[in-house]
RNA sequence: GGUGAUGUAGCUCAGCUGGUUAGAGCGGCGGAUUCAUAACCCGCAGGUCGGUGGUUCAAGUCCACCCAUCACCA
């Protein structure tokens, strides 16, 4: 193992203004399965975060729930915290932005930067709420895109043509605050000198950013380098600028600083060296976790504003894609907005971990949770595989050797061979890969299950003077099993807690895997994992359709983009209307009839469809349907639903559809046929 | 619209600097087994590697264009 390595990590913060849902925890497992692994290998790793208060959408969401904004972030803040905690996210600290060691290193930082000229002024222009005195952020805008004319466009992009403007460019603009047509004000602004930094930034880049990064961010180089505007108007929640009347710092300032305000939150409890670890000569490597939208804020703005105030750069930015829900966008309607305490109060959070770490790599690339591709992967990776090594050896050693393992192990070759493999696997977790961690790690559960497969010890354990060859082959298997919990302890926590217990040896080090345990007392095996089961996971999902129901206003949405969220996973809010009213005699001509499904099966070239043969009693048709997200063939034999008969027959691809089976749901995993109370014949019409 | 990333078996994903019949896990099918939380073990089936064109003795892997998805545009 290398020398012992000093390390600070931090995970972008989360805003103050929301709870943290599933998107989220895929940035703190991945921090945190990395921080936990830095420290298994017997390095010093600090894990600092902390809730990013200020801003509109916190002043804003304090106001409608009419409490002061201070009241509020404390109590999101906690909540947050309440969350890191079940998911045991290993922070070391946890703050908030707007606590008095940021301001006073916000303050520091501002001085330093006006000290080395790097602060300029300017007027601008900007959108202004008469009603609510105040300007307007460019997602508090609303209007007519001015490029296609696409309606209730946001004030900076046309989510229809993908146009980019300007709020004062919208037509017919709105304030989504009061309703009402903004005006112009102009306003002196404080700008950062970002383009001083230019040559600096160029150097520094490659080296500490993703390659596929680096490339992106050349668009910015080549467009040139602009101020960035780092002051705001009140009403705003946020820090005083020092020695301006009336102006605050933009939350995106003084956000990255509130890296360095948690840390020393911690130094001022915990006796560490501020210093040592931010001062412009320090040796301690600094990594940020971040999302893929904020690189911009990471890799320019940040390392700039450090170099400005006199402190060091980071050592890397590590930058992670996003999560969709079955292949879909985290959305209210569809029910995937999953708060993070809705599914650690169903289900153990090492599910989730364990999850995310299989799909995770180094890269950017966006990872999708499927509700049943987890309970499929954690029931058969987790415990069939791995708890299933322990469950099938323990037995043995308690019912033969009184719970004592043997003094040597039968095949030290194969626990070698685990120890080889470990070094690899550090490999891969260091880089960030842990989905390639994972997967050798679970290859090594399948070659100790075939071990115990081939070695067949409840046959040898019929003679009796076979036991201590059990006895052997079972503790070559428990040793197996430690080195694998070992190899998994940075991603469940809370499984391998208990395996440890079990094992009686004490909390397991790196250098265990080298070690094996031999002529000890284990205790009695218990479960030490649960299967998930398909009720937990629908409850989760309820709960989740029941938040989705809840009232959404206006504010929230705007927050939910990212005007100044650190961790702005998007959010898809646009609510099912209503059509247009019909009379009885429209709905007359609907022929609906209730069908028995006959046969299912799926279409080839076809991701969508599944062709179904019904019969209506009388008569029989085929009607495609495109329900294979949410279906399999067999699960709808026999099905009674309900099918619009009168359709006009459709040409398709495949074949002509001969009417509609009725669903409802948005789409995706999320389709839910219609079908008749029991008693109801094939034929029947529905009226 | 510009820029970047991604698109490989039903599902989730590996495939490093181009090189023999494209891999794994899950699911499916068949078999074996009963120590184990109906777990485990053996075997089989499944892919024109998003599309089109090109470079090359040889391309999933390089180039161009197109399509789709995600992100960013201070």
């Amino acid at each position: 193992m290398s020398a012992k390595r000093k390390i600070l990590v931090t995970s972008a913060l989360p805003y103050a203004n929301n709870s943290l849902h599933l998107g989220h925890l895929v940035e703190y497992v991945q921090t945190d399965v990395w921080v936990r692994f830095q420290r298994l290998r017997g390095h010093e790793c600090i894990y600092v975060c902390a809730s990013d208060a200020h801003g509109t959408p916190t002043m804003l969401r304090a106001e409608r729930e009419g409490i002061e904004p201070e009241e509020l972030i404390a109590w999101i803040a906690g909540e947050h915290q309440h969350d890191f905690e079940r998911f045991r996210i290993s922070v070391d600290n946890y703050l908030t932005t707007h606590a008095s060691e940021n301001e006073e290193l916000t303050s520091r930082v501002f001085r330093k930067l006006v000290e080395g000229g790097h602060i300029g002024r300017k007027m601008i222009r900007q959108a202004y709420d008469e009603h609510r005195n105040m300007f307007l952020p460019d997602r508090y805008v609303r209007g007519t895109c001015p490029a296609c004319g696409a309606r209730h466009q946001y004030g900076d992009n046309c989510e229809s043509c993908a146009a980019t403007y300007s709020p004062l460019e919208l037509k017919d603009p709105v304030s989504v605050v009061s309703g009402t047509k903004p005006t112009v004000r102009e306003s002196e602004h404080l700008f950062f000198r970002l383009g001083n930094f230019e040559e600096e930034l160029k150097a520094w880049v490659p080296d500490h950013v993703d390659p596929a990064m680096a490339r992106k961010l050349k668009e910015w180089f080549d467009a040139g380098l602009r101020d960035w505007d780092i002051s705001r108007d009140p009403p705003y929640f946020g820090f005083s600028i020092p020695g301006e009347s009336g102006k605050f710092f933009y939350v995106w300032f003084d956000a990255p600083i509130g890296y360095m305000a948690s840390f020393l939150n911690l130094c001022r409890s915990a006796g560490l060296d501020f210093e040592a670890f931010w001062g412009a000569d320090s040796t301690v490597e600094l990594y940020h976790f971040i999302g893929k939208d904020i690189v911009y804020f990471h890799t320019l703005f940040w390392p700039a504003v450090l170099s400005g105030a006199g402190f060091r750069k980071p050592t890397g930015v590590f930058v992670h894609g996003f999560l969709t829900i079955s292949g879909e966008k985290i959305s209210k309607r569809r029910g995937t907005f999953i708060r993070a305490s809705t599914f650690v109060r169903h289900l153990d959070a090492d599910y989730l971990r364990y999850y995310y770490a299989s799909k995770l790599g180094p890269g950017p690339d966006d990872i999708d949770l499927n509700f049943s591709d987890l309970m499929a992967k954690v029931n058969s990776d987790l415990v069939g595989k791995l708890v299933n090594i322990a469950s099938r050896c323990a037995g043995f050693i308690h019912r033969l050797n009184d719970g004592v393992l043997a003094r040597e192990l039968p095949d030290d070759a194969l626990f070698a061979e685990f120890a080889a493999a470990a070094d690899e696997i550090a490999a891969d977790y260091n880089g960030r890969n842990c989905a390639a961690a994972v997967r050798r790690i679970m290859a090594l559960a399948d070659r100790a299950n075939r071990y115990i497969d081939e070695k067949k010890p409840w046959i040898m354990a019929r003679e009796d003077d076979q036991r201590d060859a059990v006895v052997a082959v079972c503790t070559q298997g428990l040793n197996l099993f430690r080195t694998l919990i070992l190899l998994l302890k940075p991603v469940i926590p809370g499984v391998t807690g208990r395996a440890e217990q079990f094992l009686g040896g004490g909390e397991l080090t790196w250098a265990d895997v080298k070690e094996p345990m031999l002529g000890t007392r284990i205790e009695e095996f218990k479960a030490l994992l649960k299967r998930v089961e398909a009720d937990s996971v629908e409850a989760i999902l309820s709960e989740a359709r029941e938040d989705a129901a809840l009232p959404t206003t206006q504010a929230t949405r705007a927050a939910a983009g990212s005007e100044a969220g650190q961790v702005a996973q998007p959010v898809e809010t646009a609510p099912a209307k209503l059509v247009e009213e019909i009379d009885i005699e429209h709905f007359a001509k609907m022929d609906l009839r209730v069908a028995r499904i006959a046969a299912a099966t799926y279409v080839k070239g076809a991701d969508k469809l599944i062709r179904l043969r019904l019969d209506l009693g009388d008569s029989q048709r085929t009607v495609f349907a495109g329900i294979r997200s949410a279906y399999v063939p067999a699960a709808l034999l026999g099905k009674h639903v309900v099918v619009v008969a009168n359709l006009t027959p459709r040409k398709m691809r495949f074949g002509t559809s001969e009417g509609m089976v009725l669903a409802a749901g948005p789409g995706g995993k999320d389709i839910f046929l219609l079908s008749p109370d029991a008693g109801a014949q094939p034929g029947m019409p529905v009226t």
